[in-house]
DNA sequence: TGTTCTTGATTGGTCAGTCAATTAACGATA
DNA sequence: TATCGTTAATTGACTGACCAATCAAGAACA
């Protein structure tokens, strides 16, 4: 059954699968058989076409960092300064990057970055591009940029743990809330 | 070489292998041949008075829950509310409670709960234990106790996780400023 | 014909958990 | 006190399961 041009929606369908599977199972600890079938395929074709799990979770932690990339991208220009720390901040939590298994799946990617230096370097690059970002928007807005970007970040990362365990469906509103309100009350 | 009594040392030994294990690995994905190994025991021993590496898991938590509870209950009375909100702030940031093994040996146990349901009831002990007492320490300091509780218990988890990833020794002065910051902010 | 896609079968390795056997302390008792 | 059975402590060897990765081969298209 070769149709020629399957290699890209075999990968794409193993990166979707990788993330849910990850997410659901909330650990590294998949198979690729796991990953396969979910995606609907062989283990076999599987490393055939990513060379190694590893690869596979490299990949779908790239596919992750992008989508979340884009859609600070796409809200940010425009606004004034307090318009781009909402975009920032609300891009985190838009439905593409907050469901549940993205979430989880992105949570557990750092896991990796302990002990694959390349999961290392994407999360350090993801991390210092928010800073930036969130530093840049924030002047102006406060006397102390750096701090209140830290907390941010720190606050986000802390909203994504709790949605995630917390059982029952992920409410990106109330985590969104919680850290809108942090901003209203700390900045003016 | 039986000397009688050894069983409560073997298995404290065991539990502090298992966090210092968990916590350098970065995931539960550790061996109890490893665990076992930096007990200084075999890992049939470990097996014998565990009967299983979730037992050890579990008991590790329970330990780290145990030494956290133990270091708030001893920091809060005699203060005023005030007080009491730093004290149980404070001691998340305690040195027993703020090694790095320790920190992320914890915030590997939330994977646990995943899979594990006596995992997901001590953490959610833990989360409700830390959630009524900041409710409580809150009252009157502001009012919205609840927003406030989740946003501070949502922040410290963020640290925690920022803690563990960023490089070199642990800064709990840094970590533990963030989060004061954050309080002497929104409080008053 | 050659290239791409695909998988079943296999391999080599790892690991949790079990078991049988050994060693040494303890306690009773004569 | 010497002896003996009981019990705790301990481990090497083993088992059964699982799994990542490889490979050879088939199937379909260009």
């Amino acid at each position: 059954m070769p149709k020629l041009g399957a290699e890209p929606i075999r990968k794409a369908a193993l990166i979707n699968a990788a993330i849910y599977e990850v997410g659901r199972a909330g650990s590294l600890d998949v198979t690729v058989a796991q990953i396969a079938k979910r995606a609907g395929m062989s283990p076999a074709l599987a490393h055939h076409y990513f060379g190694s799990k590893e690869q596979i979770f490299l990949s779908a932690m790239r596919y992750i960092l992008r989508v979340y990339g884009q859609s600070v991208r796409e809200a940010l220009p425009g606004h004034g300064p307090r318009g781009r720390v909402n975009a920032i901040v609300q891009a985190s939590f838009a439905p593409q990057n907050f469901q549940r298994e993205t979430i989880s799946a992105w949570l557990n990617f750092y896991a990796l970055s302990f002990v694959n230096k390349d999961a290392a370097r994407l999360l350090e690059i993801y991390r210092s591009r928010l800073r930036s970002n969130l530093i840049f928007a924030l002047r102006g807005l406060t006397d102390d940029p750096g701090r209140i970007a830290e907390t941010l970040g720190a606050l986000i990362d802390g909203v994504y743990l709790r949605a995630v365990l917390t059982p029952g469906p992920t409410d990106a509103d109330a985590s969104l809330k919680t850290v809108m309100s942090y901003l209203e009350e700390t900045l003016k």
